[in-house]
RNA sequence: GGAGAGGUGGCUGAGUGGCCUAAAGCGCCCGUUUGCUAAAUGGGUGUACCCCAAAAGGGUACCGUGAGUUCGAAUCUCAUCCUCUCCGCCA
């Protein structure tokens, strides 16, 4: 949600914010229902000014005195003006509020103009392809051992597609993932908190999963929860409707969650594999940032979330996305993408974005400065990492000849071991 | 799942239809006093929105949430969520 006075105040800067990202908006809606939501609410406050310096007369009335009657049947016509005017604010407000909640964020003025994925801006790239890239690569599921590692067969008969099990090494390789994930972001400063997967509707409003993406979301009906898309919902929801101490921030935090995903309507060659899951683990970033900071912070984040690329010695490449192709919330994003050389194909493990003030307005998450009014902080969050296609990228880029695949060294302190074969 | 008790400001907690503009205490902020600290003492201390060009000022709403009764609701009624105690079931 964006700030209502932005609307009357800088109306150009909106309309030029939403031109970028080509999102078809009816500007003119959000101001009229704004205009009849404010009259709205004078008149009825008015007339409950009127209606509450009468009832402060009536107390001071002998009850059964005639005045009193008197009072009584005018004040009668003056109740019903008044719940008459009240219901009229309602509706002017579920209105406005609708009308509000379909304009987007507007884009930051250091994100690249562009309609589609395709007018993206590689931002940097790192790692030598050649040095890092195993001449044996190639696609994961093409290694001879890959169903019995990864089992997506017993997942459909226990579960159903995209919900794999990972057996043995397997499974200890993405304990140590996680944990390292974890490390990681703990040195780099973040608190780890370990999250609830399933969260009410409010939560799931808040960090805009709702309304829009109701039909993506595993919805368990008899409680009204839904299960956890990424750890963003939950972590980012811990503060909602709270006011931090300014001295506080940023406050950074970190959550390792399964994800689940219904992913409606996507299927394909491009899908197989770790490539596209319904449950997934994924490692979160998340801050809660001031105003001022929230830009430099993002930069941060990335680097935080590069590091571990780095450490993991997996090529990749940041792209910073272009206005029409970033998120409603969004105002800059940067997308990491790693070099799975088997399937020869960049696939994103990270996507690290400013949200500025929008998703804390919608949460209702603010501080409060030394002196002044309350405000909104800006929230920021980014994977750090997304386990599956992370390690579909070391299997592909690290096969060996003989069909073993070498553990990255950073990983080996949680494995145990520096290879994985079956 | 059943029975009972409860949900009031940053916190504790009073308030059972009309000066509630929510007592009192604690905390916090600004003073005064005081070798320092502490203590004492005076004052202040929420959020959102509306009116006003702005400031000053004025107004409205908010006592878990939502409906209702009433001229008038923190207070009465109903629904709902949550917390605690006991019982049941259970990993």
């Amino acid at each position: 949600m964006l700030d209502p006075k932005l609307f009357r105040e800088q109306i150009d800067t909106v309309r030029k914010g939403i031109a970028r990202k080509k999102f078809q908006v009816d500007l003119e809606a959000v101001l009229a229902a704004d205009e009849v939501r404010r009259h709205a609410v004078a008149e009825f406050e008015n007339a409950r000014a009127l209606q509450n310096s009468a009832n402060k007369e009536m107390a001071t009335m002998p009850k059964g005195s005639p005045e009193f009657q008197a009072k009584l049947a005018e004040m009668k016509a003056a109740s019903a003006r008044v719940k008459e005017l009240e219901k009229k604010v309602s509706e002017a407000e579920e209105v406005w509020k609708q009308v509000s909640l379909t304009v987007p964020n507007i884009p930051h003025d250091s994100v690249p103009e562009g309609r589609t994925e395709n007018d993206n801006k590689v931002h940097s790239t790192w790692g030598d392809v050649d040095q890092l890239i195993s001449p044996a690569a190639k696609p994961h599921w093409d290694i001879a051992w890959f169903s019995k590692a990864i089992d997506f067969e017993r997942g459909v008969k226990v579960t159903g597609a995209g919900f794999p099990f990972y057996v043995g090494d397997m499974a200890r390789l993405v304990r140590a993932l996680i944990q390292f994930f974890l490390e990681e972001a703990n040195s780099a400063g973040y608190t780890e908190v370990h999250a609830p997967l399933l969260v009410n509707a409010a939560s799931a409003t808040a960090t805009g999963q709702l309304p829009d993406k109701e039909g993506q979301m595993y919805h368990a009906q008899t409680d009204d929860f839904y299960l956890i898309p990424t750890a963003e919902v939950p972590v980012t929801n811990f503060f909602r409707d709270e006011i931090l101490d300014e001295a506080s921030l940023p406050v950074k935090r970190v959550g390792y969650t399964p994800c689940f995903r219904r992913e409606a309507g996507s299927w394909g060659a491009h899908v197989r594999g770790l490539n596209r899951l319904h449950q997934f683990d994924k490692v979160e970033l998340v801050k809660w940032t001031h105003p001022n900071e929230s830009f430099n912070e993002l930069e941060k984040l990335r680097g935080d979330a590069e590091r571990i690329l780095q450490k993991l010695n997996l090529p990749y490449r940041v792209l910073l996305i272009c206005a029409g192709d970033i998120g409603f919330s969004h105002s800059k994003q940067y997308d990491l993408e790693v070099w799975a050389g088997g399937q020869k194909r960049w696939l994103e493990v990270s996507s690290c974005s400013n949200f500025t003030d929008f998703q804390a307005r919608r949460a209702g998450i603010r501080y409060r400065p030394k002196d002044g009014k309350v405000e909104y902080v800006h929230t920021l969050n980014g994977s750090g990492l997304g386990l599956p296609r992370v390690l579909a990228a070391i299997l592909e880029n690290n096969l060996q000849p003989d069909g073993s695949v070498v553990v990255p060294e950073a990983l080996r302190r949680w494995y145990g071991k520096d290879t994985i074969k079956f």
